[in-house]
DNA sequence: GTCTATACCTGGATAGAC
DNA sequence: GTCTATCCAGGTATAGAC
């Protein structure tokens, strides 16, 4: 994910050890160890703590926002649309479950308190477009939007946390197929 | 929510500003402050600061589960056992905002390593049982319980954190009927 | 049971050599 | 750009009077 530079291994560490533990119970010296790095360098590149955690945050957002524009160029129909945020997902936690966990689960209010909630981040924006265009087309029924947002992408959420806390037998992408069935029966225009 | 002694003083304190400010951003000295009690009497009554915590996680969680039993004996139908769950959790988050992201926003793993994960504390598998009993009984067409329990809570879930997030225009309860309507579309067994 | 005062330590951040 | 050594603030927890 990051390069073996001074500042690589301070994030590819901050990462590890932040989703494991938490913004505050891992110090500037748990990094400095688990990365085989200095105080010294970590301050170079970072002003301080939080902006380890900042920089992180941002950079794996932009990442995903970078995907959700691939989806939007690429699949023309809001059904495709929507199974590709699907695989995407089940791919991402399956892959780099820390990653998925840092994003979704961490407070960010504690560690981030001027950071916008994740639901209007760039991702999300992207997920409310698919599916605005979705009842602007009539593919989606008319309803409030946050309701449509809900059970789009509602259970999907849901579904990626009980794999983050192990209690799913399989892993996520064995389940989105019947997850998306249903979940679009619930959203889907009736004609 | 609790009394007037010098414990449920701290305890009523903790809850405001751990909510407000997360575990790691508050200290001892500033929920002294807050309850207006001394440094002595809350270490009188908590061993540490971990305990505060976690007494208000389990008092919380254990009088929400009483709430979900009092639903599982009122109501006899799936459906209405559903919209009952519904009903309760858009009061919480109405009612008691602070403590509703308590429970389901806080990083329990940063301050309560060693507790169970939300998705099996005992309301959410009063949850599962619901939805189990209603694959059982051929209400909820037949598929994974995992799959299932995505669908049937997870919008809902997802709709009180678009308000603990400040997002919505209304209060849950306005959505909760739209809402419930769809979800209950994409469980359905149709006959 | 409740108070004040304080001991002790963790951990973020800096200084300055190389 | 990276290192080691160190400073110092903030915060948990305790001691001991009342």
């Amino acid at each position: 994910m990051f390069d073996d530079s001074a500042r690589g291994k301070t994030l590819s560490s901050a990462l590890i050890l932040l989703t494991e533990k938490g913004f505050h119970s891992v110090s500037i010296h748990d990094i400095r160890k688990h990365a085989n790095v200095s105080t010294g360098a970590i301050y170079h590149h970072f002003s301080n703590k939080d902006e380890i955690a900042k920089t992180l945050f941002t950079e794996v957002l932009s990442h995903i926002t970078e995907k959700m524009d691939d989806i939007l160029l690429e699949q023309p129909t809001t059904f495709d649309r929507i199974q590709a945020v699907y695989q995407m997902a089940a791919q991402m936690v399956n892959e780099k479950p820390e990653l998925t966990r840092f994003i979704i689960k961490q407070a960010h209010r504690e560690f981030l308190p001027d950071e916008k909630p994740l639901c209007v981040s760039e991702p999300f924006l992207r997920m409310k477009t698919i599916v605005q265009h979705g009842i602007k087309k009539g593919d989606i029924a008319p309803m409030d939007i946050w309701v449509a947002l809900s059970l789009t992408f509602g259970s999907l959420l849901r579904l990626i946390e009980y794999q983050l806390d192990g209690v799913l037998e399989n892993t996520a992408d064995t389940y989105i197929d019947e997850l998306l069935q249903h979940a679009w029966k619930s959203i889907a225009q009736e004609d």
